[in-house]
DNA sequence: ATCATTAAGAGACATTGCGTATCTTCACCG
DNA sequence: CGGTGAAGATACGCAATGTCTCTTAATGAT
């Protein structure tokens, strides 16, 4: 056996963005695995191949590490969103099936948990949105905004309210039910709501 | 001083309904106080001046007692909804103002919680709604059942998930920011969306 | 009235997860 | 090479959990 044989070869310390990764992916497949209640840091620590003290040294406690891992995932998971094609219902029902992908349960678990955190220290939803999108405009409007330059609809008679209000719904039921959205509700949130909303006659 | 002076007299034992109550308030309380993750066991126990083994004998854990004392504060605090008397818009605002009491926090929180509890249980927040609201049919619709009636309305055009838009829009805003709506932010539901919505022409 | 039964309430216990602190050893940088 | 800073291991105290045991009060049946 040589001196570099695998078995128990004393893995080799990873540092910086090597690390940081690491964690970031051992604390998503635990929140995947686990759900935020039963997640516990030494879980992550353990997955990780590393102790807890390295996951304290970045984020002081489950929350904020939850949340670093969930912005980590997304960024690294979720491709760019469907372009619009020019049909309104069609590019909804697409946004909407690109965004309720398998793991958005633990996305949007991530999100509620962090609800009462944002509480205390302040922060608005938007934030998190922002910080989870990393900067990105969100681009869910971007049917409705497609269908406005079309001309199909009035620009003044969508509020930021109703812009939003597909994933709105969207969000809605995947945090009442803890799982992702049937093909059916889609097409109900589509068909029966926003579409009707933005097209109605005045 | 008499026998039965007040002072460190050695509080008499409770029992049945009596000893519920308590610790079903204590739990609220703490509730109410501390919010879901901060709420302890030990913490309702000496609030309803007992020990935790008194409520382990009644409920499994956390998530079941906070479940039967978010019920029980409900069934207790929330007055009948208010009738409508014959306004679309201003009945679904005071159903709305109704709703959203201050403690509406409090109660939304335990529901946002009782989500991850839901999907091991199989259970639909149909369920739970149900189980909140200890079997009284939900009044939220009645605005719009009330315009059906007036002929405002078709009947045939509003679909169970328009039924309860203004509900659902109500709650996401409430599970998102973690606190009551703004006035404005009712406004903007009723007037925006579930009103233009529903007395749309076709 | 008294006695058996049930459960209240007090307290002890082991267990688990948290967060901190300490220590050695490695990886990197000049 | 030699210094530095962080990785990774480990130990510790703390807080909360859930289980158990023990006594004693309340209740219901005889």
């Amino acid at each position: 056996m040589s001196l570099n044989d695998a078995a128990e070869a004393p893995r080799q310390r990873r540092r910086g963005e090597d690390l940081e990764n690491a964690l970031l992916d051992a604390a998503w497949e635990e929140l995947k695995l686990a759900g935020f209640n039963d997640l516990t840091i030494d879980a992550v620590a353990q997955r990780a191949g590393t102790s807890r003290a390295v996951l304290y040294r970045r984020w002081p406690g489950k929350m904020e590490m939850v949340a670093a891992a969930t912005r980590h995932a997304i960024l690294r998971d979720r491709g760019p969103a469907p372009e619009p094609v020019g049909d309104l219902r069609e590019d909804l029902l697409h946004l909407l099936r690109w965004a309720n992908r398998s793991d958005v349960r633990t996305i949007i678990e991530a999100t509620a948990h962090l609800g009462a955190y944002l509480a205390q220290e302040k922060l608005t939803y938007r934030d998190v949105r922002d910080y989870f999108l990393g900067g990105r405009p969100p681009q869910s409007h971007s049917p409705i905004e497609a269908a406005i330059a079309r001309g199909e609809i009035d620009d003044a008679s969508v509020s930021p309210r109703v812009r939003s209000l597909a994933f709105d719904l969207f969000r809605h039921e995947v945090i009442l039910n803890q799982q992702p959205l049937s093909e059916e509700a889609m097409v109900e949130i589509v068909d029966d709501i926003v579409v009707p909303l933005l097209t109605r006659k005045r």
